[in-house]
DNA sequence: TTGCAACCGGTACTCGGGTACGGGGTTACC
DNA sequence: GGTAACCCCGTACCCGAGTACCGGTTGCAA
C-alpha cells in the first residue's frame, strides 16, 4: 500500500507515518523502485492499535516499547505490569483533578468577588496552594 | 525588591519572572538607575496566585485575562463564569480519564497476552477506540 | 507527451511553559 | 579598588506530538 492510502485508511497525516517511522513506531517499509514507500496490509490496524494505546496515556516512547517487547517474542509478561503502572499513574492524575475539581466548585459556591482582593474570608483562593 | 528576592521568595526561576513580564502577567517594574527591576512589594502574593491559578488548570493566557480583567475594575463577573466554564472542562477531563481507567482496568482484568495478537475473545483493545 | 497528483528528503515551525547560555554592566562588601 | 554576586538583554533550547513548507522526483492517465 501507498503511503497516502495507509494515511487515509488510518485518519493519519502522510507526516505523521514518516514520524512514527523515524520514532521507531512502524517499521521501514519496502521501497518500489522509484523510491516510493509500499507498507504491509496490516500497517492501518498497527496504527489504530497505536492511537488506542496513546489514547489510554501512554506516550510515543511507551508506545514503542511496548510494540518492541511484542515484537523481540516476549510479549505478555511486561505488558501486564506496564499496563498496571499506567493505571496507577491514571488514578493518581484522577486524584489529582479531582482535588481541582473540588477548589474550583468551592470558588464558585464562595461567589468570591475578586481575584486579587476576595472579601470572603473563607476564600478558597487563600488556602488552595 | 531585587529580582532574585522576588524570585526566591515565590520559589520561581528568575527567568520566569521576565517571562511573566513578557507575557503580561505581571506589570513592568520601576527600574533602579542601573536599569535593575525593582518590584514592588505585593509582586510575591501575585505569583502565588498565578501558580494558584495554573493549578487550577488556566493557562498563561487565561491568567492574564484573569488579572487583566480585575485590574480594569471589573472584578467578580467575569471571573465567576469563566471559574464555571473552567469547572465544566475539568468536569469533562475527569470524565475522559475514568473512561481511560476503565479500559485500562477491563484490560488488566482480561490478562491480555500480547499487544498486537491477543488470544481473548473479549479483549479490550480491541473495543476500545 | 504533457500535465498533475502523489511522493521523496530535509528542515523548520506549532503549542505551552518555561530554562539555559553568552557576553556584558551594576551593586555590595571587604 | 578589587572582586564576587547579582542583574541586564537577546537568543536559543527543552519537552511531546505532530504539521508545514520546500524544491525535486515518480507514477499514472488522457
Amino acid at each position: 500500500m501507498r503511503t497516502g492510502e495507509v494515511a487515509a485508511l488510518a485518519g493519519v497525516n502522510v507526516q505523521t507515518l514518516r514520524y512514527y517511522e523515524r520514532r521507531g513506531l512502524i517499521a521501514e517499509p519496502v521501497r518500489g523502485p522509484g523510491g516510493h514507500r509500499d507498507y504491509p496490509g496490516d500497517t492501518v490496524s498497527l496504527l489504530g492499535l497505536i492511537k488506542t494505546a496513546q489514547g489510554l496515556g501512554f506516550t510515543l516512547d511507551e508506545v514503542a516499547g511496548l510494540l518492541g517487547a511484542a515484537r523481540r517474542g516476549r510479549p505478555g509478561d511486561r505488558l501486564r505490569e506496564r499496563v498496571v503502572a499506567k493505571l496507577a499513574e491514571v488514578d493518581r492524575r484522577l486524584a489529582e483533578l479531582a482535588a481541582v475539581r473540588e477548589t474550583l466548585a468551592r470558588l464558585v459556591d464562595a461567589e468570591c468577588d475578586s481575584l486579587t482582593d476576595c472579601t470572603r474570608p473563607d476564600c478558597p483562593l487563600s488556602a488552595a496552594p
